[in-house]
Order: structure tokens, then sequence, then C-alpha cells
DNA sequence: CTAACCTAATTGGTCATGCCAATTCAAGTT
DNA sequence: AACTTGAATTGGCATGACCAATTAGGTTAG
């Protein structure tokens, strides 16, 4: 424990202030310039501690704002890593995936699990809005879809999906912009999905869901081009023509 | 895009070095200022990306020495759990999604990713049945292709899928009873990916790819066959219905 | 020849400074 | 009250220099 580098020393100082309460969850920690006078070190070296305990999940740092303080949720060191990534990308794997996936449930799907499908449009029907209960029915809406292509690996990596879309904070910020106007579509979506599974017909499958997603994604570009500047509306165009690409091939 | 501090996006940039097994548990990673000139970086963000790796126990960091990649012993890795599955599950969803990729990859792939590609297939060519050299080929080329996409949803669902590939026991096995024939065909189909990719048409890469898959699977499941007795026989022929299914809507 | 030793190159650790880009926030404008 | 603007704050990155631990290679003592 004596030798111990100068930036692992500073983290676990900073550790023992966030524990003390010191600094409870959610506050922000002094700036890099105060705290290397504070510690005696350079600015480098509390970066490097602050860094290393971002890495953790123990604060978040956040560009030119500050670093603040993260709740340990399920975090201390096996907290799932997921790249960061855009709500396009993540909409875009799920388009390329899931359209697939319907394809191959409509030609497997039983009438049981379309009952089940039925079931959770009503309960979407039912709850407005961005509801917990509506964001619910979605999902089980997907997963069920998947699990009808009774094959382990892709209800595996729909769960995975599904995860990002709660739990990165950049792609739920996005989803949540949309959400309202967009589950009026949504339902009807789902209607038209469902009649193509029931069809057992998996070009018409995997055009419906692929539409679904396609919309999505535009509601999505348009989200986030109404809350850009125009600087930003530039490469929100170039977005668009990436990302409707996958969407164009249906 | 998903606009990331440089630091970590050089952190990735190792990790993946590590994972496509470009340096093996136990070795030693260049020097900073050697990977400083290697990324065009500067120092710095070099140890920013080092620190941020040893902070999650990817690599020890010895001073004077160097920094060591660190064998992912603890299932505290971050990584998530595997489930169990079946090869030709695993096989299924990498048709379905590869496919995709493919398509998306061949409208926007750049020369120089075909350049790499390339390379892939010449050491494929180089290395015999199943050696390393053959597999970490067979990896790069699956992988760029999906990187191609510039979709990091899409890098990151591949990876997951590798993983499964080489971690999974049930599927390691089946997967290495196929893989010295199975290496005959794969290098000629290899070419026809590529060549899919060359023209430029999302049809018929997702073609190509579809076929590779398609042929795997069928040799996966005769190697299935091969080793079972009469009772398993009839299983593997509904094996073969329901997984072949996905194969034959190209 | 072996083993202990010593030196020089290598490698990570730290510092100081400067500048850039993103964010904030308050003063000023409409 | 809503919007705009711009200065101040904050983190991100580059340079360049120096220190300390480690390692490798050659030298010397046995």
């Amino acid at each position: 424990m004596a030798e111990q580098r100068l930036y692992n020393k500073v983290a676990n100082e900073i550790l023992e202030m966030i524990d003390s309460g010191q600094y409870s969850p959610g506050t922000r920690l002094p700036g890099e310039r105060e705290l290397a006078t504070k510690f005696n070190v350079s600015r480098v070296v509390i970066r490097e501690a602050e860094i290393s305990l971002e890495a953790i999940g123990r604060v978040e740092i956040k560009v030119g704002s500050g670093v603040y303080v993260k709740q340990p949720e399920q975090a201390l060191t096996g907290k799932p890593v997921l790249p960061p990534m855009s709500a396009f990308e993540l909409t875009q794997t799920r388009l390329l995936f899931e359209s697939e996936c319907a394809a191959l449930a409509a030609t497997m799907i039983t009438d049981e699990q379309i009952a089940k499908l039925e079931d959770t449009i009503i309960k979407m029907g039912e709850a407005s809005g961005q509801s917990a209960d509506g964001e619910q029915a979605d999902r089980d809406f997907h997963h069920l879809i998947t699990k009808a292509t009774r094959n382990v690996a892709n209800e595996f990596f729909m769960e995975n999906l599904w995860r990002m879309r709660t739990e990165i904070d950049s792609v739920k910020k996005v989803y949540a912009a949309v959400c309202v106007e967009d589950s009026a579509h949504r339902v009807k979506e789902h209607v038209d999905i469902l009649e193509a599974l029931k069809s057992r017909d998996p070009e018409r499958a995997r055009k419906t869901m692929r539409e679904h997603f396609a919309r999505l994604l535009e509601a999505l570009l348009d989200a986030s081009e109404q809350q850009a500047i125009e600087e930003a509306k530039r490469r929100s165009s170039s977005n668009r023509e990436q990302f409707l690409k996958s969407a164009l091939q249906n």
C-alpha cells in the first residue's frame, strides 16, 4: 500500500469524500483546477483520478459542466458496459435485426403467441402517451415476436437492444422527446405487423416491421432537428442520409 | 458519431485490439510514446485511456515496465452473461443480422475498408485449417463489414455474436467439428462477399452473406447428424427444417 | 565460466502552460 | 416574459520537460 501512484491516491481521497457524505450523489464536485490546488498536485493527476473513477462508474464527467457524483446503483465494478451510441444507431440496428426476426417469426408463430400479441396492443391502446405501462406493452410486443423465432440467441439480443434503449442516457433522452406523438402511430403499426404475422407472410412481416422502425427513425431525426440549431442541422441532414439508407431497402 | 472524448475512443480501440487477439493476456502492449504516435494523439490521452482500462481491470500498469493485458478472470468484467444456446441458433442469428449488415455496408463501405477485407482473405488463405490465424482473419473479415456500417450498435452486436462463438463451450465444440473441411469453402465465399461489396450492390451483398451462413448452417447440421445416433437424427431433421427456413428466404 | 554489479536506455509518473470547445449563466435586447 | 448574446467557467488535448522505477547489456570480480 506504500507505493501508490499519485492519481490513484487522489482517486481514493475523492472517493473518501464522496463516501463520507461530503459530496452526495448528484452534486457536482470542485473543478479540476481547484482540486489541483487543494491536493497540491497538477491538473493532470486530478483528471486521471477522475477518469479512473468514471471508469468504475462512481462519477460522471460532463464536458464544459463538471464532474458529478453518481449514485452507486449496481455499479461497483461489475457494471455491464454499454458503448456510447446514438438513438439513431440503435434504431437502425433494431430495424435490421427485428425486421428479420419478424420475417422468421411469421413462418413459425403459434396462435397462442398471436393472442398474446393482441393483448399487448390492447394494453398499449389503454395506456396513454409515455406511461410505464405503454412502454412495457411495447417491450412485450417486440419481445414476443423474437420469442416466436424459437431462437435463444435472438431473444438474448432483443433483450440487449432493449436495455440500450432504457439504460443509455443519450438514447433515453431522444426517445422521450418523440414518445408522446409517437404513441399515436405505434398502435396502428403494431396492428399492421400483427396482421402480417397472422397471414404467415414473411415478406409482409418484414416490410411492416421495417416501416415501423423507418417511421420511428424519421421521428427521431425530426425531434433531433427540432431541438437543434442551424449548425446542428447540417449534421442531422447527413444523419438522415446515413440512417435512412437502411430504411429504403424494403 | 456518438461524440466521445478522445481518451475514451482510444481506450475502445485498445480494447478492440485486445479482444481481437492482437494482444493476448499477459503480453505487454506498446509504450505510451509509441501508441501516441500510432494513434496520432498526445501521450496524455494514451495515459488516460490506459488508466481507464486499468480501472475496469482489463490491463495492469507496471511502473517503469509497461502495461500488460490482464486476463478477464473475474466474472465482473462488465460483460453480460451469455445464455446457453446451440451453435445452430447462433448461426441463424448471425445469418439474419450479418446479412443485413452486409447489405447496409455495401452502400457505404470505403475503398480502404475493402482493402483491409482483401488482407483478411489473403491471411485466411495462408493459414491452414483451424489455425488461430485463420480464425483471427475470419473474425476480422466479419467485424470489418459491420464496422463499415458506421454504426456502433452494430459493432457491439457483432462483438457479442463472436464472443458466443468463442466462449460458449457447446458452440465451440460444434464449430470445431466442421472447421477443417469448412475452411475450404470459406475463403471462396468470403471472396464472393467481397466482390459484392466492391460492386456496392446491397442485394448482392445480402445474398452472398446469406449463402455463406446458409452453407455453414448446413455443414453444422451435417456434422451434428454425423455424430448422432438414430434417435438424435429425428431431432436433427426437425432442426434442419427449423433453421434452414431462414436460409431459404434469399 | 558464473555471478554480482554497474551503467544506460526504456517506460511510466508528474508537472507546467497554453489553447480549444462545450456549457453556463447573467446581462442585455426584443 | 422570452430570446439573444457574450464573457466566465469547465473539461479536453497538445507540448515539452524532468523524475523515478525497471530492464537490458556489458563489465568486472570471483
